[in-house]
DNA sequence: CTCGTAATGAAAACGGTTATCATTATCAAT
DNA sequence: ATTGATAATGATAACCGTTTTCATTACGAG
């Protein structure tokens, strides 16, 4: 059972922890699945995962990729992220806010911090008449690599 | 805060002139859709425009309101509005930008101005190394009738 | 009015996601 | 370790929204 089972980074122990302590067993296939998406840098969709997680582990099947995809996503472990091509994909971090900086050649993706939208939040509050409950910022450009 | 103030007919008839100066021909299935979609408070996607077309206009194919909805995009008279619960609907608007605020009961939704990111976008920048190009910005909450 | 052809609606095809189901594998209790 | 209840699996089929195909219709220039 243990091709697998090689030093994993952090990430990958904690989530696995995760799963674990919310009463999910911990199977090859799931493994399969969060080692490629804990340590992918960009947003990835089920076919995505599909054929890299099958690379190291070949029986695994589409069906359990999306079955984990909503496990993951149900401990807030992932994200989707909504892109002009898709919005099917997801990456690794937080939910709630997207504050994603995603670069349009490769698709690498990273958070940033630092917005503060309160003063427009307040504005557009005051005359819209809206209660204004959450947000979505997203950057698109090119990262250091592709431009 | 409404950065358009056409009348509805206005616009509806602004819509058929953009369909007819780019070559295209003004047929009854073409304006069934514009007539739901240019007085629309929401964003509608292609069932929603294909249910409540046919309620004036019985014969229209949902086909036709697909290829409709493509004419529509190309010209930029609407726009695709990306959501939790999906990401296929369109509401009139601009494109390029997503300044939305968008009401999580009725659905309504409305463009705000006034957003000046630059000094965030900068600070990303610097600190990322990406050049960035495009963003949206999305607000979501209630309405002052849902509330 | 006529005619070339863009546009149409019906039906079939398509592709990504979800449901079904018999089989397997995890893990707590022995 | 062994067992046993059952969560989880992979293969297949079903599903559903969208796209393609195609014979027919109707727009609009002349």
């Amino acid at each position: 059972m243990d091709n697998l089972n090689i030093t994993r980074d952090k990430r990958t122990a904690n989530w696995l922890d995760c799963l674990r302590s919310s009463g999910y067993r911990l199977t090859e296939p799931r493994q399969a699945v969060i080692d490629i998406l804990a340590n992918s840098q960009r947003a990835l969709n089920a076919t995505e995962i599909f054929d890299l997680a099958r690379e190291n582990y070949p029986s695994l099947g589409l069906v359990s990729v999306y079955r984990t995809l909503e496990k993951l996503e149900e401990l807030e472990l992932i994200q989707k992220v909504h892109h002009p091509d898709g919005c099917q994909s997801f990456i690794a971090g937080f939910t709630g806010h997207q504050h994603l900086l995603i670069c349009q050649v490769c698709g690498q993706a990273e958070f940033f911090e630092g917005d503060d939208l309160t003063p427009l939040i307040e504005h557009v509050s005051r005359e819209s008449g809206f209660t204004i409950e959450e947000h979505w910022l997203q950057f698109f450009g090119l990262c250091a690599k592709c431009k």
